[in-house]
DNA sequence: GACTTAAGTTCGAGACTCGTACTTAATAGG
DNA sequence: CCTATTAAGTACGAGTCTCGAACTTAAGTC
């Protein structure tokens, strides 16, 4: 909860209250005798609280289970984090496409959709996509709206600072969302790495961990840092920018002018330069092309052992200043898989700082094309389980 | 304050006299009709809060001020935050030093001392300095001690998990200090640079900003991340742990086995190697005598240059990566001053990620050698500010 | 000296949590 | 089939807290 604010009676309620949707989300579902035991809280204020969280939908009561653990005694109703009734809307604004996703607070996807987008301006069709979307939920009310963007967003969340392929400058899209949504609920603007991270570790590759890594490669390289189950944002938001960082070859002319940016080594157009092989539609089906031909072509091998090598560098760099548990690498590094997993585990594993210090667990993401929009959902829906927003 | 256990109604109150010792700690005395103001709180809270601080003896009433701003009307009685009642130790144990800090929540060392250690082992030093601070302060209620260790420290805040250069592992150092306290406090462990950089970010050179970086320069380079006000701490509370990051002159031997270490092109020993003069004392008695070098011999100045780019070029890597408003360089390189400072500065630039992104400010410490404990004892007090530790 | 203004206090209403006592719904055993 | 036992859930009263309104207090102003 917001810490620099005044607290009455009512954010206590809604502190108890996100703390209980956090155990149900957390640990599953649970009769109220449990929940009072798991939060700490008495049994009789956890009766008031599901009660109170019954009445907007946001958990269902099973029917009793008789014969239960332990057998004897009344048996509980066990309740579960159903979250109908509260929902997070989550946008991607992309050069090539856009998506939307509707997530209830249980996490369930109640509604999700992408559309390519060619050539023409991505933002029109995205505030089209956001219209049908928000028009397919009817039942349940809309707690946050968040879009992803591929560029950096201010620390004040709404204001697009700078977007390399994108023409969508300061509050634009932001105020292009509340356009279409009415005011029915907050928007704000986030980077789609940041939120990509956010997906893995809630319902991705790194779900559980407090300190996850995620690293998205296309044409750019991104890091979306979670710590402490919160995203890391620096001082004007634009932690994580990691694509310009003096990493692997030195001499590698990068798209932005310098020399020896890690992108430049890793990136998509460098990644197709070493093998030599043309990009294709999507940074996906480029490296999923490459892997194919990896399988019989030594070279291509040997290209991508280096690729992963200063993959690993970079990590280890990153490893080194965040000690994260767990790394998600996701964008067209999972086409290439273990090409490039493997070589980042060794080289990662030479820069481990001290012998007191495991490697991270390296992993490919599993959130296809929505991950973004999925994390910015789960974003939006975050004041819930914070106790910021009150659920009723 | 911890969100992941209930609050009742006394957790409210502790939750909204954190935010008032807060407001006075950062925007200074303000009579309780300000303070209700500044707080967001009604005016009958923050009496009753006030109330109970000046029973504590943590905040001060001075008399009223006829002919305050305004002028007509009843005059306002400030209220000081002068924490006389709650005090914090802070303690370091280093190689060849320890210190003892003692804080008191309004932010006055009320006792400080240093002692040098020689080669002997510096724990039992340290344990009877804490034991003759201790008896030096008779009033006041200690709520926490800390001690920094130049090490890795696990994530529970009190076993060490590696210390290179000192026989300290696991948890004889917290055991020891909490035999010397007698219980009268919870004792916890922090690695040194985190407490020095929070030692800065409270009384420092990087006061006020909630994004900062502290690189200290010793043998060994180390780095505390603030972000958001907090320590970054990372999974297994390694994080910063920057010394041997892949950066810089990649064929420069480190003393840990390996190449191209970050320590091994900026770290004491390569500084003196790369001027050809020999190791005094203290590293900041070693950088002393080289900065007075640098005065007359260019090619002094010019080692200086390329350490200073090295600096930087690492500086920028974790600018990229962290994005803090600020960066505090400590240890050896607060002697080489604008030496170091001005090529950090250039190289920086060169390496910023984006055109959106400003150059983070670089400032050396303004702290002496007791900046670790003077970090350990704000942390050990910062329960009381986060609303965590009840104040009565 | 009466009036105005603003600080600080008092007091009652309302919200919340908690522990205890009570009710309810199951199993176990005779 | 009936009673005892066990545990879940609820009702209720006590205690704590915040808040707004009314009140008191201490200054300046006319």
């Amino acid at each position: 909860m917001a810490t620099d604010q005044p607290s009455s009676t009512e954010g206590l309620r809604r502190l108890n209250t996100s703390l209980v949707l956090r155990s149900l989300r957390q640990q599953g579902p649970a009769t109220r005798a449990e929940l009072a035991k798991r939060t700490g809280l008495a049994k009789a204020t956890v009766g008031v609280i599901v009660g109170g969280l019954a009445e907007v939908a946001a958990v269902d009561e099973s029917a009793s289970v008789p014969g239960g653990p332990g057998g004897r005694g009344r048996p509980g109703r066990p309740v579960t984090l159903t979250g109908e009734g509260l929902l997070g809307l989550g946008l991607e604004l992309n050069v090539d496409y856009v998506s939307a996703v509707v997530l209830d607070l249980g996490g369930r996807v109640r509604v999700s959709g992408t559309r390519p987008v060619t050539g023409t301006d991505p933002l029109p069709v995205l505030l089209d996509l956001a219209r049908s979307v928000v028009r397919r939920v009817r039942d349940g009310r809309l707690v946050g709206a968040m879009v992803a963007v591929p560029g950096l967003v201010r620390g004040d969340d709404r204001t697009v600072a700078w977007t390399p392929n994108l023409a969508a400058p300061d509050e634009r899209v932001a105020v292009g969302i509340e356009d279409v949504l009415e005011g029915r609920c907050p928007v704000s603007v986030g980077n789609d790495a940041n939120c990509a991270a956010y997906a893995e570790s809630h319902h991705g590759a790194a779900v559980g961990a407090e300190h996850a890594l995620y690293l998205t490669g296309t044409v750019g390289i991104g890091a979306g840092i979670v710590t402490d189950g919160r995203l890391l944002r620096g001082a004007a938001g634009f932690a994580g920018e990691v694509g310009h960082m003096p990493i692997g070859d030195s001499t590698a002319a990068c798209g932005c002018g310098r020399r020896g940016c890690w992108e430049a080594s890793i990136g998509l157009h460098a990644m197709l330069a070493a093998v030599g092989m043309p990009e294709l539609d999507t940074p996906y089906l480029s490296a999923q092309a490459v892997a194919d031909r990896a399988e019989h072509d030594p070279a291509v091998r040997a290209a991508l052992e280096n690729l992963g090598r200063d993959v690993g560098l970079g990590l280890a760099i990153l490893t080194n200043v965040l000690d994260p548990s767990l790394v998600v690498l996701g964008g067209y590094f999972v086409a290439l898989g273990e090409h490039v997993l493997g070589p980042a585990r060794r080289s990662l594993d030479e820069r481990l700082p001290s012998p007191a210090q495991g490697r991270p667990e390296l992993r490919l993401s599993t959130l296809g094309m929505e991950a973004a929009a999925l994390g910015a959902a789960e974003l939006a829906l975050e004041g819930v389980f914070s106790g910021d927003v009150p659920v009723a």
